[in-house]
DNA sequence: GGTTCAGGTTAGAATCGTTCTCATCTGTTG
DNA sequence: CAACAGATGAGAACGATTCTAACCTGAACC
């Protein structure tokens, strides 16, 4: 389990240099609230998280942001390649820290998400992708409901 | 390929006697919209549809819908087990004639979808589903973009 | 053929998540 | 510290979808 945010115990706290390391390295200008943006989605493991949620736990944090640029962030740190857009539910839109190969499962009942991780999953017989296009993604999403597998 | 529109050659030209079976079948009241977007729906091999390409499509067949109902009635057939939706772009519902075992190519370039039939595809590695849940559905998403795969 | 009434349909308003606009602010550079 | 590109934010705009409330329709009965 890496730690990018105490290699060097030299104050005790610098919650702030991994999440300024990650926007350096995407050549983003390491404003106060892309850092505590970046502070909140990557110092705490995987995370799936919607703009309307990340903007209230920014709130309540008490970093001054608004949601348009909450949306742009989470758009600027996806193109940078820092998170990953998951699609399972029309009409609400996860972002992903989990930027590796992985899948989903998806909780019906209360609209959560977990990683399912990539290493041991294979697609078998799948088809020729038509003439012309290469595959940008597969996208395994596991839906799961309350209730017993089948007792 | 079961063809349940002509089983009898009684008249030539009956086509809404499917899509009144299939309204009878689910218990909906066979009006006029209902029939009339069935017939569009199922008429013409597996479809996938928005609410609203649907609508348009509708009108073009000089059948009055609004698209309230439009709607009202893919939430109907899809509660019917007639359709099912695929989530495939945040911002947009697909329904799906198909409602066997299958998956999806996602065209993004144009937005479009293909079917992948379910047969011959197995997804190896799944870990077990969160206690107390059962699955209620696996989808596999191809995301396909124009390129050569490799060249 | 008419009456009745539950259920279906509709136009338009409302809602939701998201994007846009543009005036203001910030932080890097000279 | 001046200047300017880039970032932010309040609120308007937007597209897809859902809701509301009044109005039809069609199956069942007279």
């Amino acid at each position: 389990m890496e730690r990018d945010a105490d290699r060097k115990p030299e104050g005790g706290d610098r919650p702030y240099s991994s999440a300024l390391c990650r926007l350096r390295a995407a050549g983003l200008r390491p404003t106060q609230q892309r850092l505590g943006l970046a502070k909140i989605l990557f110092e705490t493991g995987d995370r799936h998280v919607t703009a309307e949620a990340l903007h209230t736990e920014a709130q309540a944090a008490r970093l001054r942001v608004s949601l348009a640029t909450v949306y742009n962030t989470l758009h600027q740190f996806t193109d940078a390649g820092l998170l990953r857009q998951v699609v399972v539910d029309s009409g609400r839109t996860y972002f992903d820290t989990n930027t590796g190969d992985h899948h989903h499962f998806y909780f019906e009942g209360d609209g959560t998400l977990a990683d399912i991780c990539g290493d041991g999953i294979e697609v078998l017989g799948l088809p020729a992708v038509p003439g012309g296009n290469m595959v940008s993604r597969v996208d395994v999403i596991v839906r799961v409901r309350a209730g017993a597998p089948k007792s």
